[in-house]
Formats: C-alpha cells, structure tokens, sequence
DNA sequence: TTGTAGGCGTTATCAG
DNA sequence: CTGATAACGCCTACAA
C-alpha cells in the first residue's frame, strides 16, 4: 500500500534545498541567473522529492500557459484526428501543451468549448472552418483571444486562415468530371449547417457546371452526416430514385467510400455504370476498390503550420496572416467516362 | 479595432453586481444557497461584463480541477480517435473536461507526459495498456493519482482496467484460422516494444497453434509500426521469401488492409490463394474487398465506461474495479481454407 | 547571485 | 442567505 503523500511544492523544494523560493524558481525557469552549486542542489531536491510544478500556481502568477486549445467537430473523423496530431506534435516541439474539445458538429455548442477553453487559461485557440455564431466571434474579440482558422482559407476575414479553398478545389474536380462528358451529376454532402467547408465544396461543384456552359439535368444533393453508412444509404436514395446519375460526387471520402460500397452491392459497376468521386484523400481513398478519385488535402501539414503560426502570434504579439495551402487532384479509377 | 478588454474577475462581477465576491462564487458553483433575486442581479452582471472563472485559481483554490488526462499513441489510429471521442463525450457529460496527449508510439516518452498532465492538474489518469516503466509506475504511486488503464484487461494488476483480453481474443481467431486446416500461418504485428496489446495478441496465436496439437512450419513474424503502407511492405517481405504462408494474420485491421491490398496488386486472390485477418474491426475492415475477417472491439463502449469508472473512482473515492469487455469474431470473407 | 514580500483569482471557513 | 478573510502555489520586482 503505497503512502499518499503530499504533494510538494516550491516551498518543500526550498527549504530541502536550503535556499529561498525564489532561487528554486529560477533554476526552473531561468537557469542562466543561478550558481552552478545551488543549482545542483535544487535540482536534486527537486529529483528527490518528485516535484512537479503546479500549473495553476503558475498561469496565475505568470499570465501564460502554454496552452493552446482545439475545437474540432470529432476526432473520429480521420482529417481531424490527422491534423490534430500534427498539430499536438508541432506544439509540444514548441513547449505547448494542446486542450482538445469537440463539438461533435453541433455548431450550437462552439461558443461554450471556446469559453471553457478559454477559463482554463488557452493562450489562443484554433477552430475550423469559419461558420460560426457571431457571439462567439463578439466573445473572442472582447477577451481578446489570438484565434486562427484552419480547414478553410479566407485571408480577407478578420481571423487569420491556414488552409485550402474549398471552393475552388472542389470546382478543379467537378470541372474534370464535367471535361469527362457527365451531365447528370448528384452530390452526397456533409450536413450543410455550421459546416461552411461542404457548403462551400457544394457552391463549387454548381460554379464548374454554370461555367461550363452545357445543360445539366438537375442537381440532386443528399445532405447527410459524416459516416459510411449514411454513405450507403445516401446511395440507395439517389439510385432508388428516377433519373439515375451518372456520376456521384461526394463531400468527402468517408461518404464516397459508404456509397461506393453499397453501390457495388448493388451491382452497379464502377466506374462503369457509376462513377463516384471523394474529397481529402484519407487512407481509405487509396484502399477502396476502385481505388478514389478525390482532392488530396494536405492536413498533416495544415496542423503543423497552424501550430507554428499560433505560437508566432503568441511570442511575436503579431497578428498573424494567411496562408493558403495547396490542394491535388488525385486522378485514380472511381470515375470515368459516363456510361451513357 | 476591438479594445483589447481587461479580463472580468470575480471582484469585477461582485462589484457591478453590489455583493460579495463569496456570494458571486456561490451562484456559480452552489446556486441552491442563493437567493433568487441576488442570484439574478449577478448573472446579470456575468453576463454584461462577459466573465469566465479563472481556471487556474479555481483549481488552486479548490483542488480540483475536474479534468482526467489521457495518453494514447497516437490519434491518427482510428481505434484511439474513436475510444477517445466517446471517452471525451461522456467525460464531458459528467463534467469533466480532457487534456490529451500523446507519445507517437514512443514508450520513453509516457512519463514526461504523465508528469506534465499531472503538472497541469488532471484529477486523473487515462493509459493505454500495462507496458510503462517501473518509474512511471512509481511517480504515480507516489502522487496518488488515480489512474485506469484501458485497451487491455488484466484484473490482479495494481491499476485497474477496462478493456479485452487481447490475448484469448486472438487465440479465439487463430483456433478458427487452424479448426479451416491452416497450417502455414504468418505474422504482421505492430511493434511490441512498450505495446503488451501487440505482444499478448502474438502469445494468443501462439497459444492456439500449441494447443491445436498439430504441427505448423515455423512462424514468420514481421514487426512493422502503424500504417496501411507498412502492410503493404511486410506483405512484400512475406511473400518474396521461400515457403510462402497460406494465410496472413494481423495484428490490427489497418496492417490487414495494407496486406490486402497489396496482396491484391500483385496478383493474389483473397482469400482463394492467401487468406488475410485483422483485429479492432475498424470500418476499414467493413470496406475493402474482400471484407475483413476480424476481431470486433467495442471501442466506443470502451471510452464510454472507462470515463464513467473514472469519475467513480474520484467522485466515490474508491479503489475502481476492472471491468472486461467481450469481443467478438467477425467471420467476412477474407479468410476462407487454405489453398494448398 | 540570492532573499523578501506582494499579488494573481478563486474557494472555503466562519461569523453575522 | 451573505460578507470578510485566509489560504492555494508560484512568479517577479525590489532589495540586499
């Protein structure tokens, strides 16, 4: 039965050390200002005793943290938990700690993670996508709050932006799917509210279509949450319609993949009698049969460079600036020529 | 340009509000001891002035902070992503609040990582499997932290845990792989380093060939880290040498996936002529062609209970008890009998 | 180079 | 039901 003991503080470490508080501090802190001797002894003491300085004690008596916040809608989803793991790995390069949170896409309880976020001392935050209630926007200016917007790209918003356009990215695609000859297009979208990002996909799939200039049949959407199987099911309701498309254009891979599976369940071939494309290029693009046509997004590298971008607005005090990231478009077998 | 605002205190709300900052506290933390009209004159004034507890001074003041950390490999496994999603949600739904972290499959990093949750004022602990250092193990001890570890069972250790046997669940995969006449069987596990789940699945393949009384060509183990494209290169290794295997067992579905779809490029038929398995049940397994034939763990259902115990143990200040988790064989079709 | 002492924003105890 | 007031553990001038 191990003996709960108490945990020690500066103070413990001091007196152990026979030095004053202040000289334990400042071996910790700012190690050049400390005789080599007294340091040697503190640190021991500080080994010995197992000290572990108290983070609350400290922001509070520091004003910072180290700390920067997160708030994703799930980290279930494999974009998110990819870039968010860059991000973490690039902030503890940097001496920050990262605070997740996730709103699980419901957009309404944003503003609450970000004051909770907030109170628990985050230094700044990064948030997705830039659809959100203007109250947290009012809270985050009021408190001041170094924000930055990732997943998206608007560099004349008053938050800085490290991302990708969605809009035109998903254009480049649905313009090559148009190049191809399809013009009965249907699209199975993410759920459009609070999510700007499928919004915005969606607004780029009907700017290639006006701007190609041909005649389309009309745009059926299914708008659906994230997962394979609303994919599966987001399919039967486009085949089980009238009017078949020839091609589906998917928000992103996950939806693309649900709908591929379930396609070929039906026995439609792809790309043959169907043609299906994604967005992201997660693993899963590359491991489905036919293999995805899709959008490669460069999320690992997005988490990074948010990362390094908060922590110059943190230790420059700058504003902070844009940067627009580059999306490929991924040509494998899920879409072809229209099969009729 | 947003006036950059002091910072609400509690004395700011107290004094807008005309009482005590006692009784601001009180509204916020035991609003059953306020009286109604005091208590609306004081939210009144939270809100105005937009206040949120310092969270630092709360748990300073309190000693508790009402957040558990969690240390996992890493987030981009998306069995992590998943049980820490669902462990966060209902962390969240109980009070609490996560503070992740994660060691990229880097053992040696756990305690620093233990030490700084801890530092930060996690009431408690989240692990990952038992294989930690004996200093861990012991700073841990020391401080009295309560801790569950998840993602394995082992009822008689020292810290509780909620999770699944690896082991027999595995041996309960293997025994199916033999019962269909599989005698040349091989390996592609992750890294066993600092990672018992990985070691105790092998031990299960083991297990079952010995007790199968039959007799197998030796077992080829390849040990790869993480990721579909280190299947994809172990299947290469497998498959270059002498005395090819009739079936390919995994120790996770993403290894499998790699395996597959390798396997399937250069010209194997799954499972007509090389049977593959994999472990998690991830909805990788559920997508490729063929489906996986794997180990099913309620990831979910593992976060979920793991928050609730946790919180029990804080809140009841017991001791936390283990709690086992049933998996289940996913008989798809990548695994049929063997070729040869 | 080291020590002293005040203050950071809450909560909790104890009176009223 | 409400108000003083003493911690909580650390940092940081300022002094020595």
């Amino acid at each position: 039965m191990p003996t709960s003991q108490p945990i020690p503080t500066l103070d413990d470490v001091a007196r152990s050390a026979g030095v004053s508080t202040a000289t334990v501090s400042r071996c910790l802190n700012t190690p050049g200002q400390v005789a080599k001797p007294t340091m040697e002894r503190v640190m021991k003491a500080v080994e010995v005793l197992g000290y572990t300085p108290n983070f609350g004690a400290r922001s509070m008596a520091s004003k910072r943290t180290h700390t920067i916040g997160a708030i994703i809608p799930t980290m279930e989803n494999a974009i998110f938990a990819r870039g968010l793991q860059a991000f973490q790995e690039e902030l503890h390069k940097l001496g920050y700690t990262l605070l997740v949170s996730s709103t699980g896409y419901r957009p309404e309880v944003e503003e609450e993670q970000v004051r909770a976020l907030v109170s628990r001392g985050a230094d700044a935050l990064l948030l997705i996508g830039f659809d959100r209630s203007p109250e947290t926007y009012a809270y985050l200016g009021k408190r001041n709050v170094p924000a930055l917007v990732s997943w998206a790209y608007a560099p004349d918003h008053s938050l800085p932006s490290i991302g990708f356009d969605n809009r035109t990215s998903m254009q480049e695609l649905a313009q090559h799917v148009i190049s191809l000859g399809h013009r009965d297009i249907a699209v199975i979208t993410a759920v459009l509210r609070g999510n700007d990002r499928a919004a915005l996909r969606l607004a780029g799939i009907r700017d290639a279509m006006e701007q190609s200039g041909h005649a389309f049949g009309d745009l059926r959407v299914i708008e659906t949450p994230y997962g394979i199987s609303h994919g599966e099911r987001a399919l039967d309701q486009l085949m089980d319609g009238g009017n078949r498309p020839t091609v589906i254009m998917c928000g992103n891979d996950v939806l693309a993949a649900g709908a591929l599976k379930r396609a070929k369940e039906r026995g439609l071939g792809v790309p043959k009698d169907l043609s299906i494309t994604g967005f992201d290029d997660i693993e899963l693009a590359r491991i489905v049969t036919p293999a995805l046509t899709t959008v490669h997004v460069p999320h690992r590298e997005m988490g990074r460079k948010a990362a390094q971008e908060l922590v110059s607005i943190l230790e420059k005090r700058g504003a902070g600036h844009s940067v627009a990231l580059e999306t490929k478009l991924m040509i494998r077998d899920s879409l072809s020529l229209p099969s009729r």
